[in-house]
DNA sequence: AATTGCACTGAAACCGGTTACTTTAACTAA
DNA sequence: TTAGTTAAAGTAACCGGTTTCAGTGCAATT
């Protein structure tokens, strides 16, 4: 049906090697020879065909992305940011939901070796050294997102977790917390050691200080309402609650809500990632907010140009947080 | 690298073509040689290249799914929906975010089609006639999301839209609701207009019924909140609201708020959607629930059922809404 | 005994590109 | 004049599968 590089090197009356060279913009090709092989091009309406290209070169112009859950806001920003990279750079991308599994990783891996893909962006703690290297075999590129660890061997963009902990304790006890608690998120997951790190280095040395002001939250809404409620029955006297994400950090006021508790008045409420949610609650949350858009807007760019063979070290980018206040720790005026 | 068909050939001693068709399991292979093949491929680790069937066959066991923007959490279950059932049948998913931008998603066609792609999910409201016949000429499946249309040349999945309108106004009625307004969404986008006909309906026999109580919201967070403010100032004895979608309604709490009235008792607010934000607001958000998983799984059913050639005729389904009854409408015992 | 049908398999064309290698002709340097 | 470059283009192998068509051997039919 549609025409092939065979059509139009016949029509213009060329090899197919010139064909390629004129599309592929290839070393030196005659300007006027150029100039026919359009010609045809346009007269038979010529679109070369992707897969074809991807057998022959290797090259799929397709990322993929690896990520627990769409549903989280947090990586559905992700995912538009590495979208609009990828779009712009000609390249198409897949998204694959992993649900932390890495059986499902595993999967989603091998089949995107057999389709080819240049890269993949790894939003996921779940990550393994022999897929690492595995996928370096297979050339194909990695960069991986929200992930700390001592191991280096791929690009890793991620944001400042324990500074970002530090300043939400700091604003906490400056706006006069006198007893302060933290839900975390999935041991294992070492964005959530991080930030607990942070939080216990800015309060170890209180008097006040327990690590039973520790509550494991999950990550999710549900987790931090069930963490609340346990946290407030051992510690009646908390004042402030930093938790580890947002969505932890809605459950929190939801149940400080049903226990007729005041934000902020008696206690204040901190959460981490800046998804737009903390915009939605009431009160509003205060938060450390991550450069979401950002993140996922440099992963997509550093794989693009590792991919375009424009980037070879492998880096650690950490980007900076900002705390943002309102009206769940300060009433605005 | 790694085995090819040829390898496997060689090491089982057949042909390629016999090597094929036990990968495929066509016709009738010798138990036999069947046994022989199998164990060369395990030896050799071979895997079919995905790329190269793709070229041969023309599927690429990929399908595609355009929408507006993953950032509306509406969309974000839909994606969900549409990779898990993808993902259990073999399928992997391109997402292209449209922006609503017909240019956008002109472009996105045209790549997917170079790409050999099996089939679409379209879930945006700005498809074209034009681009149906151009898919169906290419051989690529296609169906519809969330779309009205009396033009029906092309399978579409939808809620019952006005009927939910009604089922929205009939409850503020009932529950004592003296002058309902209704934001709606952009004008053109036929979801929208049919929950405002389904409003219209309800209401345009009642005395206190006028064409000003209709404001345009946009869809968005911010436009439900300018809307509320427009409205209340032109009708101060509104007492009920329906909001055309969840995010409208979402702002529509947050004016109200700020302009200090009691939730349900002054006003009473009623959105349509059924996302998950509805629980995070405070009060929780009274809405009318699309099965929002269950359209994104039936229209990727639908889809692969098509592209495997299993199902032949369009059709127009529409799933049920219900009403989930919250504390922005009654206050719960 | 000749014919037909069927199960099984192979040869080779094909899908639509890329690219290593070669050839040709014109151009430069010695 | 002659060898050495170089720009431009062609030939054909190659990427790794699918599929059409043809052929073989053997059992069933007449």
């Amino acid at each position: 049906m549609a025409a092939t590089i065979r059509d139009v090197a016949k029509l213009s009356d060329v090899s197919v090697a010139t064909v390629s060279r004129v599309i592929n913009q290839i070393s030196t090709v005659n300007p006027e020879t150029q100039k026919r092989v359009k010609k045809a091009m346009e007269q038979l309406k010529y679109e070369p065909n992707l897969v074809a290209q991807g057998l022959a070169s290797k090259k799929t112009q397709t990322i993929a992305l690896i990520l627990p859950n769409i549903s989280n806001p947090f990586f559905s920003d992700i995912v538009r940011a590495v979208e609009d990279v990828a779009q712009s750079n000609g390249f198409t991308v897949i998204l694959c939901n992993s649900d932390g599994l890495v059986s499902k990783e595993q999967s989603y891996i091998e089949v995107l070796r057999k389709k080819y893909i240049d890269g993949i962006v790894f939003a996921s703690n779940t990550l393994r050294i022999e897929d690492i290297e595995q996928l370096k075999k297979d050339n194909i590129s990695l960069v991986v997102l929200d992930y700390s660890s001592t191991m280096e061997s791929c690009s890793i963009i991620r944001a400042k977790n324990r500074e970002g902990a530090r300043m939400a304790v700091s604003h906490l006890l400056e706006i006069g917390c006198k007893k302060i608690a933290h839900i975390y998120g999935p041991i294992g997951d070492q964005t959530a050691k991080n930030r607990l790190e942070g939080y216990e280095e800015m309060v170890h040395s209180f008097s006040w200080y327990s690590p039973t002001l520790l509550v494991p939250g999950h990550f999710t809404i549900n987790g931090g309402f069930e963490a609340t409620k346990m946290l407030l029955e051992k510690h009646p006297d908390v004042d402030g609650i930093f938790a580890g994400n947002d969505l932890m950090a809605v459950g929190v006021l939801k149940a400080l809500h049903q226990m007729g508790k005041k934000i902020p008045e008696d206690l204040a409420v901190c959460g981490f990632d800046g998804i737009y949610l903390t915009e939605i609650t009431q009160p509003e949350l205060t938060t450390i907010a991550q450069p979401i858009y950002e993140l996922g807007e440099k992963a997509a760019k550093i794989l693009i140009n590792k991919i375009n063979g424009l980037l070879e070290e492998d880096n650690v980018y950490e980007l900076d947080v900002t705390l943002i206040k309102r009206d769940s720790t300060i009433k605005a005026h």
